[in-house]
DNA sequence: TAGATTGTTAATCGATTAACAATC
DNA sequence: TAGATTGTTAATCGATTAACAATC
């Protein structure tokens, strides 16, 4: 008897409809069903309850589903009942901006340092944070616990921050800068180039 | 007799070849084969050949995939062989950083116009940009025939946002608004949201 | 009850991988 | 030539959709 392993596309899904619920529970909506969801996310109503049938029984037939009961589950399932802290390395541009960023302590995220080696950055302020110097960075993540980290450093040094913090116990990665991470097993990798995104996009224009 | 559809998972990777091919050519290199593209990308090297495969064939047997010759081709392939004109709605941290982003010259993108709504920021200076007046966005972009937006403005006017973009003849949407977006068949959006991207691995964490 | 919507199964559709002839 | 690697086919694997009994 095998533990039923979840698709990482599923996976993937949970967080779009955690998100959509939220928003109808800010509207004062009650419950949904899979099709109004669907309309919503431009997804269909069977791979919705079909991605929810994989982790358990959350709607009533006839009804659909309570909105609140159910985003609380995704977040149970997706490990948000807590809040988990977040490291940036780089403090540039895209660095600052996501220290400034209001929109993480609402989902589950909470920034506790932010890491650059130069010289004229470190001791600087970004976003109610001190620029922290990268030399120390490895021991303190560690002594932190810290699984979360962000990189916004340039390319070139991007594969050096990564081996850094897997060496810290980060098992968790996005990546801003535009370029493969190469990782252990067992360590994730999400990336984030608008680059990247935009030349997907350009080849259905003309 | 049928014209190919190319899946658009596989329009997807192709970005990510372009950029690995890219980097290569700066290193210097000539030459790489499906293999070592794979091992780099972490994809397997049978995926690479069949991708390309549904181009044309730009390899030769024995030796592998000429770099620039590749590059090239994927280039025109993603319609990259010209500089797309791009707008930036919503002059906040994130528009900012975007419209201060060295990164998007090297890629085929070119940064025309920052946009946002209100007063106190319409005017200013935001990475050699200043920042014009949303009222007048749809005219302006019309007239400027761009087809190209990222949105960065605040998730409660996002949907507001796409659809005078719309208007305007955007055809592609890079959105970092944390909100699903409803637009017309043959507008193309790509969604960027930090929050739901380290939502997606807190699942794997514990 | 009648209507609506779930959870689930089976069928369909699509993507990935393995294997190898062709050939540089 | 011998070795290497492509392009492509067939097989496998996985994801999505359609349909419907169960039931609120």
């Amino acid at each position: 008897m095998s533990v039923k392993e979840i698709p990482d596309i599923v996976v993937g899904r949970l967080p779009i409809y955690l998100r959509a619920l939220q928003h109808m529970a800010q509207e004062g909506r009650q419950v949904t069903s899979s099709q109004e969801l669907g309309e919503r996310l431009g997804i269909s109503a069977a791979q919705i309850r079909k991605d929810l049938s994989q982790f358990g029984e959350f709607g009533k037939q006839g009804t659909g589903y309570n909105i609140e009961f159910l985003a609380g589950q995704l977040q149970q399932i997706l490990h948000l009942d807590r809040v988990w802290d977040v490291v940036i390395v780089g403090a540039g541009d895209i660095g600052s901006a996501l220290a400034r960023y209001q929109g993480f302590s609402h989902r589950g995220f909470r920034i506790k340092m932010i890491y650059d080696s130069d010289p004229t950055k470190i001791g600087s302020q970004a976003g109610g944070f001190t620029v922290k110097d990268s030399g120390g960075m490895v021991a303190e993540i560690k002594a932190a616990g810290i699984k979360l980290a962000m990189i916004a450093v340039p390319a070139a040094s991007a594969q050096v921050v990564a081996n850094q913090l897997v060496e810290a116990g980060v098992q968790a990665i996005l990546n801003y800068a535009p370029v493969n991470l190469v990782v252990p097993n067992g360590v994730h990798v999400q990336y984030i180039d608008p680059s990247t995104h935009l030349q997907h996009m350009t080849y259905y224009l003309d």
